[in-house]
DNA sequence: ATAATTGCAAATACTTTGCAGTACG
DNA sequence: CGTACTGCAAAGTATTTGCAATTAT
Protein backbone atom coordinates (compact mmCIF):
# COMPACT_ATOMS: atom_id res chain seq x y z
CA UNK A 1 0.00 0.00 0.00
CA UNK A 2 1.82 3.20 -1.21
CA UNK A 3 1.83 6.40 1.42
CA UNK A 4 -1.15 8.07 -0.18
CA UNK A 5 -3.42 5.14 0.15
CA UNK A 6 -2.75 5.13 3.76
CA UNK A 7 -3.57 8.37 4.31
CA UNK A 8 -6.59 8.08 2.53
CA UNK A 9 -7.73 5.19 4.69
CA UNK A 10 -6.63 7.12 7.66
CA UNK A 11 -8.81 10.21 6.91
CA UNK A 12 -12.17 7.71 6.19
CA UNK A 13 -11.47 5.63 9.45
CA UNK A 14 -11.82 9.00 11.23
CA UNK A 15 -14.86 9.73 9.63
CA UNK A 16 -13.51 12.29 6.90
CA UNK A 17 -13.25 12.54 3.05
CA UNK A 18 -10.51 12.15 0.89
CA UNK A 19 -11.29 14.91 -1.79
CA UNK A 20 -9.51 16.13 -4.66
CA UNK A 21 -8.16 18.70 -2.98
CA UNK A 22 -6.77 17.11 -0.09
CA UNK A 23 -5.25 14.40 -2.29
CA UNK A 24 -2.93 17.16 -3.88
CA UNK A 25 -2.29 18.70 -1.16
CA UNK A 26 -0.89 15.23 0.12
CA UNK A 27 0.76 14.31 -2.60
CA UNK A 28 2.57 18.08 -3.39
CA UNK A 29 4.14 17.45 -0.02
CA UNK A 30 4.65 14.08 -0.66
CA UNK A 31 7.65 14.98 -2.85
CA UNK A 32 9.61 15.73 -0.26
CA UNK A 33 10.91 18.66 1.24
CA UNK A 34 9.00 22.38 2.55
CA UNK A 35 6.29 23.69 1.16
CA UNK A 36 4.72 27.27 1.78
CA UNK A 37 1.04 27.35 1.71
CA UNK A 38 1.41 29.70 -1.58
CA UNK A 39 3.81 27.12 -3.02
CA UNK A 40 1.46 24.63 -2.40
CA UNK A 41 -1.48 26.19 -3.63
CA UNK A 42 1.27 27.39 -6.98
CA UNK A 43 1.30 23.53 -8.05
CA UNK A 44 -2.49 22.31 -6.53
CA UNK A 45 -3.92 24.72 -9.01
CA UNK A 46 -2.09 22.40 -12.12
CA UNK A 47 -3.64 19.60 -10.07
CA UNK A 48 -6.95 20.54 -9.18
CA UNK A 49 -7.87 23.58 -11.14
CA UNK A 50 -10.19 25.76 -9.63
CA UNK A 51 -9.09 25.25 -6.27
CA UNK A 52 -8.26 28.56 -3.85
CA UNK A 53 -5.96 29.40 -1.45
CA UNK A 54 -8.43 29.34 1.43
CA UNK A 55 -9.22 25.80 0.75
CA UNK A 56 -5.29 25.11 0.70
CA UNK A 57 -4.90 26.98 3.85
CA UNK A 58 -7.88 25.14 5.44
CA UNK A 59 -6.45 21.56 4.11
CA UNK A 60 -3.10 22.41 5.57
CA UNK A 61 -4.44 22.95 8.53
CA UNK A 62 -6.48 20.42 8.74
CA UNK A 63 -3.61 17.72 8.00
CA UNK A 64 -2.11 19.62 10.86
CA UNK A 65 -4.73 19.26 12.98
CA UNK A 66 -4.71 15.34 12.51
CA UNK A 67 -0.99 15.19 13.18
CA UNK A 68 -0.29 14.34 9.13
CA UNK A 69 1.87 17.12 8.48
CA UNK A 70 4.18 19.20 10.58
CA UNK A 71 4.84 22.72 9.96
CA UNK A 72 7.64 24.94 10.89
CA UNK A 73 8.14 28.99 10.86
CA UNK A 74 10.76 30.11 8.89
CA UNK A 75 13.13 32.87 9.69
CA UNK A 76 11.40 34.99 6.78
CA UNK A 77 7.71 34.37 8.34
CA UNK A 78 7.00 31.92 5.77
CA UNK A 79 4.99 29.29 7.45
CA UNK A 80 6.58 25.90 5.86
CA UNK A 81 4.49 22.49 5.63
CA UNK A 82 5.92 19.06 5.27
CA UNK A 83 4.84 15.43 5.95
CA UNK A 84 5.15 14.59 9.34
CA UNK A 85 7.00 11.55 10.75
CA UNK A 86 10.56 12.18 10.07
CA UNK A 87 12.53 13.85 12.48
CA UNK A 88 15.43 15.90 10.83
CA UNK A 89 17.58 19.04 11.54
CA UNK A 90 18.99 21.96 9.26
CA UNK A 91 21.43 24.27 9.06
CA UNK A 92 21.01 27.34 6.91
CA UNK A 93 23.32 29.65 5.07
CA UNK A 94 21.58 33.00 5.74
CA UNK A 95 23.20 34.54 2.89
CA UNK A 96 22.80 31.79 -0.22
CA UNK A 97 20.29 30.36 1.35
CA UNK A 98 21.79 26.77 1.02
CA UNK A 99 20.68 24.47 3.35
CA UNK A 100 22.27 20.93 4.61
CA UNK A 101 21.10 18.37 6.67
CA UNK A 102 22.93 17.93 9.77
CA UNK A 103 23.28 14.35 11.63
CA UNK A 104 20.64 14.29 14.45
CA UNK A 105 22.09 11.84 16.84
CA UNK A 106 24.45 14.77 18.06
CA UNK A 107 21.20 17.14 18.71
CA UNK A 108 19.00 14.72 19.88
CA UNK A 109 21.52 13.83 23.08
CA UNK A 110 21.49 17.57 23.71
CA UNK A 111 17.61 17.08 23.50
CA UNK A 112 17.27 14.37 26.26
CA UNK A 113 19.61 16.73 28.29
CA UNK A 114 17.54 19.63 27.97
CA UNK A 115 14.27 17.55 28.98
CA UNK A 116 16.15 15.65 31.87
CA UNK A 117 17.19 19.34 33.37
CA UNK A 118 13.39 21.26 32.45
CA UNK A 119 11.29 18.46 32.74
CA UNK A 120 9.96 19.70 29.52
CA UNK A 121 8.99 17.52 26.68
CA UNK A 122 10.40 18.52 23.68
CA UNK A 123 8.87 19.00 20.00
CA UNK A 124 11.98 19.62 17.95
CA UNK A 125 11.43 16.98 15.19
CA UNK A 126 12.39 19.56 13.02
CA UNK A 127 14.91 22.46 13.73
CA UNK A 128 17.01 24.77 11.70
CA UNK A 129 20.30 27.13 13.05
CA UNK A 130 21.03 29.54 10.71
CA UNK A 131 24.88 30.85 10.23
CA UNK A 132 27.13 31.44 7.33
CA UNK A 133 28.33 28.79 5.00
CA UNK A 134 32.06 28.25 4.64
CA UNK A 135 32.21 29.73 0.96
CA UNK A 136 29.75 32.69 2.27
CA UNK A 137 32.19 33.37 5.05
CA UNK A 138 35.12 33.83 2.52
CA UNK A 139 33.19 36.11 0.72
CA UNK A 140 32.08 38.19 3.29
CA UNK A 141 35.89 38.29 5.26
CA UNK A 142 37.03 39.27 1.86
CA UNK A 143 34.72 41.64 0.18
CA UNK B 1 27.65 56.56 30.48
CA UNK B 2 24.74 54.69 30.41
CA UNK B 3 23.18 52.37 27.75
CA UNK B 4 20.94 54.80 26.01
CA UNK B 5 24.15 57.08 25.76
CA UNK B 6 26.14 54.90 23.88
CA UNK B 7 23.66 54.17 21.22
CA UNK B 8 23.54 57.85 21.00
CA UNK B 9 27.04 58.01 20.28
CA UNK B 10 27.66 55.28 18.47
CA UNK B 11 24.37 56.25 15.81
CA UNK B 12 26.18 59.82 15.81
CA UNK B 13 29.62 58.52 15.52
CA UNK B 14 28.02 56.79 11.94
CA UNK B 15 26.80 60.33 10.62
CA UNK B 16 23.11 59.55 11.25
CA UNK B 17 20.97 61.33 13.64
CA UNK B 18 19.25 60.28 17.19
CA UNK B 19 15.70 61.29 16.97
CA UNK B 20 12.78 61.23 19.69
CA UNK B 21 11.43 58.38 17.82
CA UNK B 22 14.88 56.08 17.95
CA UNK B 23 15.62 57.36 21.47
CA UNK B 24 11.96 55.87 22.68
CA UNK B 25 12.43 52.67 20.44
CA UNK B 26 15.57 52.09 22.11
CA UNK B 27 13.91 52.65 25.49
CA UNK B 28 11.44 50.66 25.18
CA UNK B 29 13.79 47.65 23.82
CA UNK B 30 15.92 48.51 26.93
CA UNK B 31 13.10 47.01 29.39
CA UNK B 32 14.29 44.21 28.58
CA UNK B 33 12.75 40.78 26.66
CA UNK B 34 11.14 40.81 23.50
CA UNK B 35 8.50 43.17 21.46
CA UNK B 36 6.91 42.65 18.49
CA UNK B 37 7.15 45.70 16.05
CA UNK B 38 3.17 46.26 17.11
CA UNK B 39 4.34 46.17 20.68
CA UNK B 40 7.02 48.36 20.48
CA UNK B 41 4.54 50.67 18.52
CA UNK B 42 1.81 50.61 21.44
CA UNK B 43 4.25 51.42 23.67
CA UNK B 44 6.01 54.15 21.64
CA UNK B 45 3.09 56.45 20.64
CA UNK B 46 2.52 57.10 24.62
CA UNK B 47 5.90 58.34 24.86
CA UNK B 48 5.75 60.30 21.01
CA UNK B 49 2.69 60.99 20.14
CA UNK B 50 2.23 61.40 16.40
CA UNK B 51 4.49 58.50 15.78
CA UNK B 52 3.54 55.88 13.00
CA UNK B 53 3.89 52.28 12.49
CA UNK B 54 5.80 52.46 9.44
CA UNK B 55 8.30 54.68 11.49
CA UNK B 56 8.45 52.01 14.33
CA UNK B 57 9.17 49.57 11.05
CA UNK B 58 11.32 51.61 9.74
CA UNK B 59 13.33 52.36 13.16
CA UNK B 60 13.56 48.56 13.69
CA UNK B 61 15.27 47.80 10.85
CA UNK B 62 17.72 50.55 10.70
CA UNK B 63 18.74 49.16 13.95
CA UNK B 64 18.65 45.70 13.05
CA UNK B 65 21.21 46.79 9.99
CA UNK B 66 23.28 48.59 12.39
CA UNK B 67 23.87 45.43 14.83
CA UNK B 68 21.52 47.33 17.61
CA UNK B 69 18.73 44.98 17.76
CA UNK B 70 18.64 41.42 16.95
CA UNK B 71 15.35 39.64 15.63
CA UNK B 72 14.00 36.37 15.65
CA UNK B 73 10.85 35.03 14.11
CA UNK B 74 8.22 33.18 16.89
CA UNK B 75 6.56 30.63 16.30
CA UNK B 76 3.41 32.66 15.72
CA UNK B 77 4.85 34.73 12.86
CA UNK B 78 5.76 37.63 15.08
CA UNK B 79 9.06 39.13 14.24
CA UNK B 80 10.45 39.96 17.95
CA UNK B 81 13.03 42.67 18.81
CA UNK B 82 15.16 43.07 21.57
CA UNK B 83 18.84 44.16 22.46
CA UNK B 84 21.69 42.85 20.57
CA UNK B 85 24.63 41.35 22.43
CA UNK B 86 23.31 39.27 24.81
CA UNK B 87 23.20 35.66 24.07
CA UNK B 88 20.72 33.36 25.71
CA UNK B 89 18.30 30.21 24.58
CA UNK B 90 14.82 29.80 25.54
CA UNK B 91 12.39 26.86 26.07
CA UNK B 92 9.16 27.83 25.23
CA UNK B 93 5.90 26.07 26.62
CA UNK B 94 3.26 25.57 23.10
CA UNK B 95 0.05 25.38 25.50
CA UNK B 96 0.63 27.65 28.59
CA UNK B 97 3.08 30.01 26.87
CA UNK B 98 5.40 29.44 29.32
CA UNK B 99 9.11 30.71 28.80
CA UNK B 100 12.08 29.52 30.62
CA UNK B 101 16.16 30.48 30.37
CA UNK B 102 18.47 27.55 29.63
CA UNK B 103 21.70 27.21 30.25
CA UNK B 104 23.36 28.24 27.28
CA UNK B 105 26.64 25.98 28.38
CA UNK B 106 25.08 22.68 27.19
CA UNK B 107 23.66 24.33 23.76
CA UNK B 108 27.27 26.14 23.18
CA UNK B 109 28.92 23.02 22.87
CA UNK B 110 26.66 21.29 20.63
CA UNK B 111 26.77 24.64 18.63
CA UNK B 112 30.60 24.51 18.85
CA UNK B 113 30.78 20.60 17.58
CA UNK B 114 28.00 21.58 15.01
CA UNK B 115 30.72 24.21 13.23
CA UNK B 116 33.28 21.95 13.80
CA UNK B 117 31.54 19.45 11.25
CA UNK B 118 29.88 21.67 9.04
CA UNK B 119 32.34 24.44 8.58
CA UNK B 120 29.42 26.67 8.89
CA UNK B 121 29.46 29.71 11.52
CA UNK B 122 26.55 29.60 13.62
CA UNK B 123 24.31 32.98 14.52
CA UNK B 124 22.55 30.94 17.30
CA UNK B 125 22.76 33.83 20.19
CA UNK B 126 18.78 33.12 21.09
CA UNK B 127 17.68 29.72 20.22
CA UNK B 128 14.24 28.81 20.97
CA UNK B 129 12.87 25.57 21.99
CA UNK B 130 9.28 24.45 21.96
CA UNK B 131 7.75 21.94 23.87
CA UNK B 132 5.38 21.24 26.93
CA UNK B 133 6.39 21.87 29.95
CA UNK B 134 5.47 20.02 33.11
CA UNK B 135 2.53 21.37 34.45
CA UNK B 136 1.10 21.09 30.71
CA UNK B 137 2.22 17.80 30.24
CA UNK B 138 0.00 16.44 33.04
CA UNK B 139 -3.00 18.30 31.64
CA UNK B 140 -2.44 16.66 28.52
CA UNK B 141 -2.12 13.12 29.34
CA UNK B 142 -5.07 13.25 32.35
CA UNK B 143 -7.62 14.95 30.58
C1' DA C 1 -29.55 11.49 1.62
C1' DT C 2 -26.77 14.38 4.38
C1' DA C 3 -23.06 16.17 6.58
C1' DA C 4 -18.46 17.41 5.29
C1' DT C 5 -16.13 20.21 2.29
C1' DT C 6 -15.29 23.67 -1.16
C1' DG C 7 -15.42 28.18 -3.93
C1' DC C 8 -16.30 32.78 -3.80
C1' DA C 9 -15.81 37.20 -2.13
C1' DA C 10 -15.00 40.14 1.40
C1' DA C 11 -12.65 41.17 5.68
C1' DT C 12 -8.67 41.37 8.57
C1' DA C 13 -3.98 41.90 9.88
C1' DC C 14 0.61 42.97 8.94
C1' DT C 15 4.18 45.26 6.45
C1' DT C 16 6.07 48.22 2.87
C1' DT C 17 6.44 52.30 -0.10
C1' DG C 18 6.43 57.15 -2.35
C1' DC C 19 6.53 61.61 -1.43
C1' DA C 20 6.39 66.06 0.59
C1' DG C 21 7.41 68.36 4.76
C1' DT C 22 10.22 68.49 9.16
C1' DA C 23 14.05 68.78 12.18
C1' DC C 24 18.71 67.09 13.70
C1' DG C 25 23.47 68.38 13.91
C1' DC D 1 21.75 74.92 5.96
C1' DG D 2 21.57 70.41 4.00
C1' DT D 3 20.20 65.92 4.23
C1' DA D 4 18.47 62.33 7.20
C1' DC D 5 14.33 61.32 8.86
C1' DT D 6 9.25 61.21 9.70
C1' DG D 7 4.13 61.36 8.88
C1' DC D 8 0.60 60.44 5.90
C1' DA D 9 -1.88 57.77 2.93
C1' DA D 10 -2.07 54.21 -0.08
C1' DA D 11 -0.69 49.83 -1.84
C1' DG D 12 0.86 45.18 -1.28
C1' DT D 13 0.87 40.60 0.83
C1' DA D 14 -0.65 36.92 3.61
C1' DT D 15 -4.24 34.78 5.97
C1' DT D 16 -9.01 34.16 7.70
C1' DT D 17 -14.05 34.01 7.57
C1' DG D 18 -19.25 33.58 6.39
C1' DC D 19 -22.21 31.52 3.51
C1' DA D 20 -24.36 29.14 -0.22
C1' DA D 21 -23.38 25.48 -3.43
C1' DT D 22 -21.25 21.14 -4.14
C1' DT D 23 -19.81 16.41 -3.39
C1' DA D 24 -17.92 12.17 -1.04
C1' DT D 25 -19.64 8.42 1.26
Amino acid sequence: MTCIEQFTREIRQRGYRMTPQRLAVLQILHQGGHFSPGEVYEQARHAVPGVTEATVYRTLEFLEERQMVVSARARDGRLLYELAGHTHHHLLCRACGRMVQIDHALIDEVLRQLEATSGFRLDATHLTFSGLCPECQRKEDKP
